[in-house]
RNA sequence: GCGGCGGUCGUCUAGCUUGGACGAGGACGCCGGCCUUCCACGCCGGAGAUCCCGGGUUCAAAUCCCGGCCGCCGCACCA
C-alpha cells in the first residue's frame, strides 16, 4: 500500500515536472540520451534559488575565510594523473579480499590466463577469473570486488591529438591546482575555504533514476584547507554545542546496525568518531542547509562509508542521505576528509611548492653539532689527493660526517683515506628556526545540485482533494507571486495589470492569469508552488486593498496596495504574514 | 552491460490477442467566445497524433517479425 502510493507520487511528480517545465529528458526530438536532462523555466529558477541558498550557508555566512572561484571544465590529462582519477577511473579493478591489494583485472587476465582481455566487460572478466581460478599474485588470496573506473569524458585540446584533455568529474581539482594563488590573494591565512559551483561530467555506465543520476550535472563544493597541527574548530562549539547529528557509522554498520544514531558535536570529536573537527562543523552546516530546503531532520542522516568503499583520496567519508518517495535513501552530498592527498599529489606531479609556510610566534632555537674541517691542514697532509678527498667530504651530510667523526678515536676512516682526528673539530651551533612548511589538510563537503532539486520537489509535493500543491519554502519558489482579477472584466483586468507591473518593477517574480475560474487559477499556481496569490476584487476598486492568499492554508488577508511589497517581502523570507495581521 | 516489461495528441489513456470500416476514440490541459464576486467540477466552439525510429512480412500494419533508441524493474556497477 505504502509503496504503491509512493510510486504513484513519483510518477505524478515527473509528470508535473515535464508538464509545467521543471525538467525533461534532453534531445527529446532525437529520441533522448540517457543521463542528460534539460531544466525548464521553473527548474532553472528553482535550481538557481537552491544554489543561492547554498552560497548563503557556505560562503556568505563564512565570508571572512571562505571564497568562491571559477575554473575550467576541461583540464589537461596531467591534472587527472596527479589527482589519481585517471588511474582510479579508467580500468576494471579487482582486489584481493585477503591482502587488499588491487589489480587491473584485464592485466591479470592477460598475464595469468594468457587471454587478450582489453575491452572485455566485467562479466567476461569475472567468468575468466573464476574459470581459470585466478588468485592474488601477492598472497594467493581470493579475488573479488570487481569494479569499473571509467567515468572520465575524454577530449582533445587544440588540433593535436596527443594533447589529451578530460572533462572534470568534480570541481575540486580546480581549487587544489589554484590553491597557492587563492591562498596568496587571501593574504596567506588559514583556515581557508575555496568554493566552486559548476558543471561536471561523468560518463556513467548506466544512468537511471531520472534526474538523480546524470552524466552532466552541477556540483557545489567547498575545499576547506587548515593546519593539521591546529585541527580545532572554534565555530563548532560556538554554534553547535549540544546539537546533534544523525549518523550511521561504519563501526555500527560492521556490527550489523542499520539505523542511524544521534551524536553530539563534541562527542563526535572527543570520541574521534569523525577524524576532523572541521568536517563535523561543515556537516552541521549541511544539515541546516538541507533542512532549509524543506526536509525535516528525521528525513536525513549521514552514512559513513566503509573503509573499502572510500575513494582513493579519502581518509573518511560520510554521505548525507535524504529520504525520497521512490528510492528510499539517496545521497545528496558527500563529506570527505581528503587529508593532504590532493595537494601532495599536485606538488609531486607539478614540481611546484604548494606547501604553506607557517611563521612561529617566536623563532625556536635549535642546538646543533657541526663538524668543522681544517681544510688548510688537510691540504698539507694529503697534498695531491686533496681534491678527491674534498669532493668526498663535501658530498657527505653534516649528520653523516658527525657520526663517523664521533665514533672514531684517533683516525677517521673515510673511503680509502685515513685522516687524523685532529683535522676535525665538533662545535655546537645555535640555529634559529622562524617557521616551518607544511601541506594543509582538506575537508570537503560536496553537493549535487540536481539531486537537491529533486529532493526539494519530492518533499514539497503534496496532494489534497485531487489537487497538487508544491509546498516549497517561499524563498525557493520559482514564481513568488500570482496576480488574479477576480472577474475577467475590464476594470478588474486593468487594476490587476497595474499591480502586476508594479510588483515586477519592484523585483518580484510574478505571473498574471485571468483565464478560467478563480479556483482554477489558484490551483494552477499551487501546482508550481507560488506561495502568494493576490486577488483584485470589488473592494479593490473601492478602497485600494487586495487580498493575499496563502498557498498552504488557503487563508486570505486583506492589505493596502501600498503595503503589498513590504508584506510580500517578509513572507518570502519565510516569516508568517498571516498571523499578526 | 545482461534479463523482463513497456513506448498512441502537451498529459493520461482506448484500440494491439484474432491486421481491413482507425480519415486513430475519450478525458484532462491548451486557445477563442459567453456566463459569473473567491478555490480546478456553468455553457459553446477550436487547434492539437508522421501511432518512438529504421527495416521486413502483407493487397493492406498502431496491430505481426527483426534491429535500434528511450523509459521502468531486477542483476551488475555507482565520485
Amino acid at each position: 500500500m505504502w509503496k504503491a502510493m509512493a510510486e504513484d507520487k513519483f510518477e505524478k511528480l515527473i509528470d508535473l515536472a515535464i508538464r509545467r517545465g521543471f525538467f525533461w529528458s534532453s534531445y527529446e526530438i532525437y529520441g533522448g540520451v540517457a543521463g542528460f536532462y534539460d531544466l525548464g523555466p521553473l527548474g532553472t529558477r528553482l535550481k538557481n534559488n537552491i544554489i543561492e541558498l547554498w552560497r548563503k550557508h557556505f560562503i556568505q555566512q563564512h565570508q571572512e575565510f571562505v571564497v568562491e572561484i571559477e575554473t575550467p571544465v576541461i583540464a589537461p590529462a596531467r591534472v587527472f594523473e596527479a589527482s589519481g582519477h585517471l588511474e582510479h577511473f579508467t580500468d576494471p579493478v579487482i582486489e584481493c579480499l585477503k591482502c587488499k591489494r588491487k589489480y587491473r583485472a584485464d592485466q591479470l587476465v592477460e598475464e595469468l590466463a594468457g587471454i587478450k582481455a582489453e575491452g572485455m566487460d566485467l562479466k567476461e572478466l569475472l567468468e575468466i577469473i573464476e574459470k581459470k581460478n585466478i588468485k592474488c599474485p601477492n598472497c594467493g588470496g581470493p579475488l573479488g570486488n570487481l569494479r569499473y573506473f571509467n567515468l572520465l569524458f575524454e577530449t582533445y585540446i587544440g588540433p593535436y591529438s596527443e594533447n589529451k584533455g578530460f572533462l572534470r568529474p568534480e570541481t575540486a581539482q580546480g581549487m587544489f591546482v589554484s590553491f597557492k594563488r587563492v591562498f596568496q590573494v587571501m593574504r596567506e591565512r588559514l583556515p581557508l575555504g575555496i568554493a566552486q559551483i559548476g558543471k561536471v561530467a561523468r560518463n556513467e555506465i548506466s544512468p537511471r533514476q531520472s534526474i538523480m543520476r546524470l552524466r552532466e550535472f552541477t556540483i557545489m563544493e567547498l575545499e576547506f584547507f587548515y593546519d593539521p597541527d591546529k585541527p580545532h574548530c572554534p565555530l563548532l562549539e560556538e554554534r553547535y554545542s549540544g546539537e546533534k547529528l544523525r549518523i550511521l557509522t561504519a563501526d555500527a554498520k560492521s556490527r550489523g546496525e542499520e539505523r542511524p544514531e544521534e551524536y553530539e558535536a563534541l562527542e563526535l570529536i572527543n570520541e574521534k568518531i569523525i577524524k576532523a573537527p572541521w568536517l563535523v562543523y561543515w556537516m552541521f552546516v549541511s544539515r541546516d542547509f538541507v533542512h532549509n530546503l524543506g526536509i525535516s531532520f528525521t528525513d536525513m542522516f549521514f552514512d559513513e562509508k566503509m573503509p573499502h568503499e572510500l575513494a582513493h583520496y579519502s581518509k573518511q567519508t560520510f554521505d548525507q542521505l535524504v529520504k525520497v518517495s521512490r528510492w528510499g535513501w539517496i545521497e545528496v552530498s558527500g563529506h570527505a576528509y581528503r587529508y593532504d592527498y590532493d595537494l601532495a599529489r599536485h606538488i609531486e606531479f607539478s614540481g611546484q611548492d604548494l606547501a604553506v609556510f607557517k611563521k612561529f610566534e617566536k623563532p625556536t632555537i635549535l642546538k646543533e653539532k657541526k663538524v668543522i674541517i681544517d681544510k688548510a691542514g688537510l691540504a698539507k697532509e694529503f697534498r695531491s689527493e686533496i681534491s678527491s678527498l674534498m669532493r668526498i667530504l663535501e658530498s657527505m651530510s653534516n649528520e653523516k660526517l658527525l657520526k663517523v667523526v664521533e665514533s672514531s678515536t684517533d683516525v677517521v676512516v673515510i673511503d680509502k683515506f685515513r685522516i687524523p682526528k685532529r683535522y676535525f673539530k665538533v662545535i655546537e651551533v645555535e640555529k634559529k628556526i622562524y617557521g616551518k612548511k607544511y601541506v594543509p589538510h582538506v575537508v570537503e563537503p560536496s553537493f549535487g545540485a540536481e539531486r537537491l532539486l529533486y529532493v526539494t520537489l519530492d518533499h514539497a509535493f503534496h496532494e489534497s482533494e485531487e489537487r497538487v500543491v508544491l509546498k516549497l519554502p517561499p524563498y525557493l519558489a520559482p514564481i513568488q507571486v500570482a496576480v488574479f482579477p477576480l472577474l475577467s472584466r475590464k476594470e478588474f483586468i486593468l487594476k490587476a495589470r497595474e499591480i502586476h507591473m508594479k510588483l515586477i518593477r519592484e523585483g518580484f517574480y510574478v505571473i498574471y492569469d485571468d483565464s478560467g475560474s478563480i479556483g482554477r487559477r489558484y490551483a494552477r499556481a499551487d501546482e508550481i508552488g507560488v506561495p502568494f496569490a493576490i486577488t483584485i476584487d470589488y473592494q479593490t476598486l473601492k478602497d485600494n486593498t487586495v487580498t493575499i492568499r496563502d498557498r498552504d492554508s488557503r487563508k486570505q488577508i486583506r492589505v493596502r496596495i501600498e503595503d503589498l511589497s513590504k508584506i510580500l517581502y517578509k513572507g518570502l523570507k519565510g516569516e508568517n504574514i498571516f498571523e499578526f495581521v
